[in-house]
This record gives structure tokens, C-alpha cells and sequence, in this order.
DNA sequence: TATTATTGGCTCATAAACAACCCATATGAC
DNA sequence: GTCATATGGGTTGTTTATGAGCCAATAATA
């Protein structure tokens, strides 16, 4: 009972991956890194990171944004620091924030 | 033959992934979302949607990023045409660059 | 040009993701 | 408090992602 198979994107979606997927792959030669030694820093395999070099939706994220992480690719636009002050803050956000949504009536937002 | 089984991640990408996952929770939260509800919308599973609310290493990329930008969650801190204008530039670039990687001798950049 | 290594693109086997349910609990509205 | 439902967490079976290996083509250097 598993079938994504055909799954759409927005036209957002896809740039992101295609933008992330770029920085990634001129951050690997920038740095020098041959593919097969930077897939094994990352612990992925060569062919994992040939997909992710293409934008592959498909990828899981933790092995997407590792790699980026080794290459120094700010996610979020926000270094080390910066980016755990974040989410220190969001997590104590989180926890006003209601558990459980009642559905008001109609829809909310869907301009994006 | 795969056998990801245990994957190490660093620091900052686990960051990344905790932030990123809160940003959706708050965002689906603030636009009055039923779970299910944006699920549907991004056309995956309500289990799914809670896992990358969990911030799941291991969920697809592009699932990830679809619920994002249904939230209108900047992705790169970029809004759409922004996203593109960069996307477009870094197509240019990745053009001009060589294909093929030698690595010189030693290391290159460890340090993030 | 010759040489060597990188890369792209396949196949295959296996581990993992995913959807569809289910239930129990907690939550929000009344 | 009562009620309806949203959520958390678990299970199951199928689809998919992933790692390993291989080969051909390409590209970088001498």
C-alpha cells in the first residue's frame, strides 16, 4: 500500500531542488572534490549523489542536506551558529503553539 | 545490496532538519491546517506529514520541500521569482565549469 | 595525441520509505 | 463535563530508494 509513484511538484518545489542540486554540485568542484570522495564523506554511495546532483526528489533530505553541510552550503542562508540560535527560538515557539487544529469553517491561505 | 541502516549526520544538518520541520508545524498551525487536511493538499500520507513534522532524515526531499512551499515557506530565504532569477544564474554558471573533477594532491576544506 | 581517472548510466539485490489502517489519547469547542 | 475530532504511535504490505558493481564515454593533464 505504498504508492507515490506519481507525485507532482510546484513549480517552487522544483526550483528549490534544481538550485540546491546546482550549489551542491559547484560547491563539490569548487572544493576539488571528486564525486566518489565526497560520497564517502558523506557516508552515501557514488550513485546517491549523482542524484542528488540532478535534483532527484526522490532523495531523503537528511542525505541532501549532509552533503550540503560538508560543502559549507548555508541552509537557510544561516551558518552554524546562527541557524541553532533559530531554532532554540522556534522550539520555544512551538511549545505555545495549540496541539490540535479545529478546521475554521472554510480555507485560509493558498497564495504562495 | 543497500544498507544505509546507520547514517551519521552532523550537527548543523541535524539543525537544519529540526528547524526546517518546526517551520512547517508553525506554518500548517498559523494557516489552520488540519493535518490531514495538508497532507491531502500535498498529496502524500498523514503519516508521512508526520514524520517530516518530526524532522525524519529519511523522508524524500521532495515531499519536504512540497509542504513547504504549500506553507509558503521560503525555501533559500526566497520567494518565487527570486528563487528562479537564482536558479537561472546558477545554470549559467554550472555551464562555464569543468565536468570532471582532479583532485589536486591534498585536501581542500574540512572546516564548516 | 596518449593516458588515466572521472563521470554517466545502467543492472541487481536488499533495506527503507510510504500509504493505508488501526487504536488510544488528548484536545478544542460547546 | 460532554462530544466530536485531531493527533500520536504502531502495524502491515507494497513500492521505492539505496549501495555495489560494471562498462562506455568523456574529460583533464602531460
Amino acid at each position: 500500500m505504498a504508492k507515490p509513484q506519481t507525485r507532482t511538484y510546484s513549480r517552487y518545489t522544483q526550483n528549490a531542488l534544481a538550485l540546491l542540486a546546482n550549489q551542491i554540485r559547484e560547491g563539490r568542484i569548487a572544493a576539488n572534490f571528486t564525486a566518489e570522495a565526497l560520497a564517502q564523506r558523506a557516508g552515501i554511495s557514488r550513485s546517491l549523489l549523482q542524484r542528488i546532483e540532478k535534483g532527484d526528489p526522490g532523495c531523503a533530505i537528511g542525505a541532501v542536506f549532509e552533503v550540503a553541510a560538508i560543502l559549507g552550503i548555508p541552509l537557510f542562508e544561516a551558518d552554524s551558529k546562527i541557524l541553532s540560535t533559530r531554532l532554540a527560538y522556534s522550539n520555544e515557539k512551538q511549545a505555545l503553539l495549540p496541539r490540535a487544529v479545529r478546521p475554521s469553517g472554510k480555507a485560509v491561505k493558498d497564495d504562495f
